[in-house]
DNA sequence: AACTCACTGGGCAGATTGTCCACTGATCCA
DNA sequence: TGGATCAGTGGACAATCTGCCCAGTGAGTT
């Protein structure tokens, strides 16, 4: 609906290679809703030749606009239903680098950013507990470099993570269209 | 090596259902790493027989500890490279859902969550530019509810989303190990 | 002692994979 | 305009894997 965005086309790497078809649309749309799907299965449903939906895949996978297949795990499923975002402050002279290493060994910290804005550091961690957040959060002030921490409790996940409206977007937004030769 | 922590257990959720076998961590482990592995090569490379690994992996979809095998897709190699945590501040009377329904519709918006402490919401959105960035705030700016936001910017992700640790870690606090019979 | 559960090791038909091939259109360029 | 290149088609092949079945074994429970 709304012409294209007018910093559309601004930075180099969104216009050589960065692009996808509104096919590679469909497959990873495809992909992504029945997962253990065979490339035989996905070229039936998307009425291409197998071959098309191979050497598509393969550069999807090349060009690292797919980077895998891992199982997605839940960790809730696991036992960590408590979700909390931990905003770092640390020392500067040490730098980010010692700080994120030693965040990166503790498994509950899923996540780490450096951010702007008055903090330096935004993580993700689960726990089991709220009470067991707090024996992460030790853990955490606990590495070395890190001043001090604040943290807000994920309470509820209305959208959970997701990537396909924007897969789905890319296309549109490149005027790209897959139209079948035969 | 340390002792289990002290709230373990304390949550009926983690005693019953959610626990998670060695046999189970490693072979999510091996699908983590090399992902459209199919399962007699997983029953080869962990030394089990085909029909144990279908049925772990069974199991392990059926209780939800692995929730799928989605494409994992780069929002990067789309061009998206900018990832910013914007925080909301919305009209209580009007409720979280409408809100998240809103920003739902916005395909940069990869996640949402309800959030304690000064702001309301919490959601990650992508960006292909900083002044892309701009334009993707007006439009959560522009959903019905949203009084105001605050946004930073991620510079840099030392730590990529990632659950491995954890499932590693599981089996170790719940004292199973998966000792081959024969 | 009987039972249940999880795993083993095997076998089967059918489907899928990786990898070839020749052929067709579309696009680009000298 | 002719030639080259690229992406896709449709078909073929052997090798492999899948889904599903079975009987037997060991461990833990009741």
């Amino acid at each position: 609906m709304d012409n294209l965005p007018s910093e559309f086309g601004k930075t180099p790497e969104c216009l050589y290679t960065m692009t996808i078809d509104d096919l590679d649309a469909r497959l990873i749309g495809l992909l992504a809703a029945e997962p253990r799907l065979g490339v035989l299965e996905c070229s039936r449903r998307l009425g291409v030749a197998r071959g098309t939906v191979q050497a598509r895949l393969d550069r999807l996978l090349a060009r690292g606009v797919i980077t895998g297949f891992g199982p997605d795990v839940s960790p809730v499923a696991l036992g960590y239903t408590v979700t909390a975002f931990v905003t770092l402050e640390i020392r500067q002279e040490a730098g980010h680098d010692p700080v994120s290493h030693g965040l990166a060994r503790i498994p509950e910290v899923l996540e780490v950013h450096t951010i702007t804005g008055g903090s330096d550091l935004l993580c993700r961690v689960v726990a089991r507990t709220n009470a067991d957040l707090q024996r992460v959060i030790d853990q955490i002030v606990d590495v070395r470099g890190v001043r001090r921490t604040s943290s807000v409790i994920a309470l509820d996940t209305p959208v959970p993570y997701r990537v396909l409206p924007l897969v789905e977007d890319v296309p549109r937004h490149s005027g790209h269209q897959y139209v079948r030769s035969t």
